[in-house]
DNA sequence: GTCAGTATCAACCAAGCGGTTGAAAGCGTC
DNA sequence: GACGCTTTCAACCGCTTGGTTGATACTGAC
């Protein structure tokens, strides 16, 4: 605070007859829905806190009110998008399926998450631009990931048990892997629309995207491996 | 340009002895070299001209010189990187090794290029934050792309006519998994590492996800289909 | 040597922007 | 009704930034 400052300010007039509307939740609420959308649209350093206040509907104090900073306003948004990611993913229940409905039910999952929630995607690389400094200091993100990485890993063991997976696959770079094919093809549609000359998210397009994404994870556990993974060459 | 401007620039003080350097192909090279890096670092809209200049070892005032405006610095920096992209995957020669010899060499390829080329990652990030409106207007990308999809389908057939691969892919398709695979953990390392608590870019985590990605692509082509490709849901 | 154009320079400017300030309205408790 | 705290408001501020300006040095042609 600039403790310096002599008082200066005018009184302001007065408002009009209508009275102020008060509900912190919604009010929060709302500054993070209209951040998360600023934020995808335009990266951290390209978004605007006045914007963020007008899509909100609400004045621009709030937001240092409620979040102290555009970098923290940042990042509760990006920690609620994990949450949610994760809430769904772990409601999907893997272990009551068969390995390969679950492998199935997991990638269906991630594929239409990304392509019904755009944003995430925006989030995430630009979050990748910077170094993943609001990720770091937030303790709650990698709590919620390990989880999922256990339950692959059970689904992979359990593949390879009954005789469905003939490759012992490592969960990180399948996760990896599976995460890449469901997201590229989003997060570079523009560029990859220009190269194509192609709409990437036509139904159909999309549609046939998925079925293809399956089948290429599904076939590389199915298949006998050449050589066992993770090898060395020295 | 502001015309009605008083004159009132006060004549600055004569350098030292030292003359001024006189390069301007260099100068141009210099600021697109300064440029690729700043706008990789930290997106069109972080970046800062200023600090291009100071990169580039240039008076600020040569950009406008040279490019205009920042935008379209930007433009001629993504052209440049596609450009040499398109020129070294043009130089691979697939037509004169077997399919899957093609094939590992197109990974290899476009694996070991973004490894080497992390800038190149980030600006395309960047440029679909944009919606690709700087590619858009350039007509030499698309051009430099098709030649690769047909090299792509040639190798595909070829495959499908010996035997080594035994399903028809579609080569955009195939073309999207293939740069997916290659550049999704470069472009996400900084939230995969904070989910996962790996280091994605330790030199033999690189080699075994190359060998991961080559398996799984290969694997793919190789197995035979359990439904046809792009068969559509009516 | 002059000239015109090119390449480069230091300083400047107007607009935008993140964040702050003094104040008012609302609300629950006493 | 008073009070203290919370929530919200309009206006403001200092700094940053993309881009501009008038000028100078360099260079090749005549």
């Amino acid at each position: 605070m600039n403790d310096d400052r002599p008082p200066g300010r005018s009184p302001r007039a007065k408002t009009g007859g209508a009275g102020r509307v008060r509900d912190p939740e919604q009010t929060r609420e709302r500054i993070l829905d209209a951040a998360r959308d600023e934020f995808s649209a335009k990266g951290l350093s390209g978004a605007r806190v006045n914007t963020i206040a007008e899509r909100a509907g609400v004045n621009k104090q709030l937001i240092y009110y409620y979040f102290d900073d555009k970098e923290r306003l940042y990042g509760a948004v990006l920690e609620r998008a994990y949450r949610d990611i994760r809430k769904q993913e772990n409601a999907l229940d893997l272990d009551a399926l068969s390995p390969e409905d679950a492998l199935r039910r997991f990638i269906h999952f991630n594929f239409d998450y990304t392509v019904k929630n755009r944003y995430f995607v925006a989030l995430l690389n630009d979050e990748n631009l910077h170094k993943a400094r609001h990720a770091k200091v937030n303790d709650r993100i990698p709590a919620l990931q390990s989880t999922m990485k256990r339950t692959l890993a059970r689904v992979i063991r359990r593949g390879l048990e009954d005789g469905s997976f003939r490759r012992e696959a490592d969960p990180v770079e399948l996760y990896i892997s599976i995460a890449s094919l469901c997201y590229f093809f989003l997060s570079n549609r523009h560029t990859l629309s220009v190269i194509f000359n192609v709409d990437l998210l036509e139904s159909d397009r999309i549609e046939a995207r998925r079925d293809h994404v399956t089948e290429m994870v599904l076939s590389y556990l199915r298949s006998v491996p050449a050589a066992p993974p993770g090898q060395h060459k020295t």
